[in-house]
DNA sequence: ACTTGGATTGTAACAATTACAACTTTATCA
DNA sequence: TGATAAAGTTGTAATTGTTACAATCCAAGT
């Protein structure tokens, strides 16, 4: 049995419990994003798997993000207004994202204190965290050209 | 002198500091924005303006909001992708949005918190805390229609 | 009053997302 | 296995939020 078939039949059972089955297409957007953690915009995604679908629709990826979306399977990062991007990864971190050239940085942060008494009687379902500002390379870039 | 009068030149000379020239527009927003925290979209401001100023253009809106969250005047809110929301308040506080009503509630929280070592050589030039889940009022609701 | 530059306006363009209907694949069960 | 129903995919069209841009307006300073 290959690899892709193991993955796929672990995946099977892991998205059959939340009641989603699995396609071709959903198996490839979950391993589109495990394979790239750079937070990808529906386009990039979209285009990616495109060399191994030629027929895939972009209808198609935003269904399925919304699908895994929905499960808890991948997170949704709108520290943008204009581009929502997509997250394989739920452990408890917080984005970052630089101003300058446009990069998202993940950081660790205990996402348990981002709570107040405020909300005491408010159920919590998502947590997010977003700093902007300008990351090491772009500062170092910047003093060069002073 | 009237009261509106007082509010402008106060205004005005704040704004003068940043060089931000205030017109009538630029005014009625900002004045919006003090009587409106309910965290406006750019269409309930539109809409709210457009009562008093029946020309008004919604690109203006669009241009004001641009200038006076550059000025941090105001603060930015995309906790939900379609939906760009504007605050004035810009105090330490985060952000809680109802998936059930979708109404925005602030809370206070400590933003010194948002931090970690992982940003130790980042300039670090805006935090945003975003939560979801169901607000008080609507789990009674949900509690009583059971 | 004239000029200059910034602000506003309205329209058109654009991009991201959603709605929808036709079609294809998969699952179910006799 | 084969018929039927359900679910998934596809492509196009529509929708929405936002931006680009050119024309016009307005206000400040000479």
């Amino acid at each position: 049995m290959s690899l892709i078939k193991l993955l796929f039949e672990e995946l099977k059972k892991k998205l059959k419990i939340r009641n989603i089955n699995l396609s071709y297409q959903r198996l490839k957007v979950l391993e589109y994003l495990t394979q790239n953690h750079c937070h990808p915009t529906v386009d990039q995604i979209f285009t990616g798997i495109q060399k191994d679908i030629s027929t895939l629709s972009k209808t198609t990826v935003y269904n399925t993000l919304r699908i895994l979306a929905g499960a808890g399977l991948v997170r949704v990062i709108t520290i943008e207004d204009n581009e929502t991007r997509y997250d394989i990864e739920v452990e408890n971190h917080g984005h970052f994202k630089c101003e300058s050239c446009g990069a998202i940085y993940d950081f660790s942060i205990d996402i348990d204190l981002m709570t107040s008494r405020d909300l005491n009687n408010f159920k919590i379902n998502d947590k997010n965290v977003y700093l902007k500002g300008i990351c090491p390379r772009c500062l170092s870039n910047i003093n060069e050209n002073k």
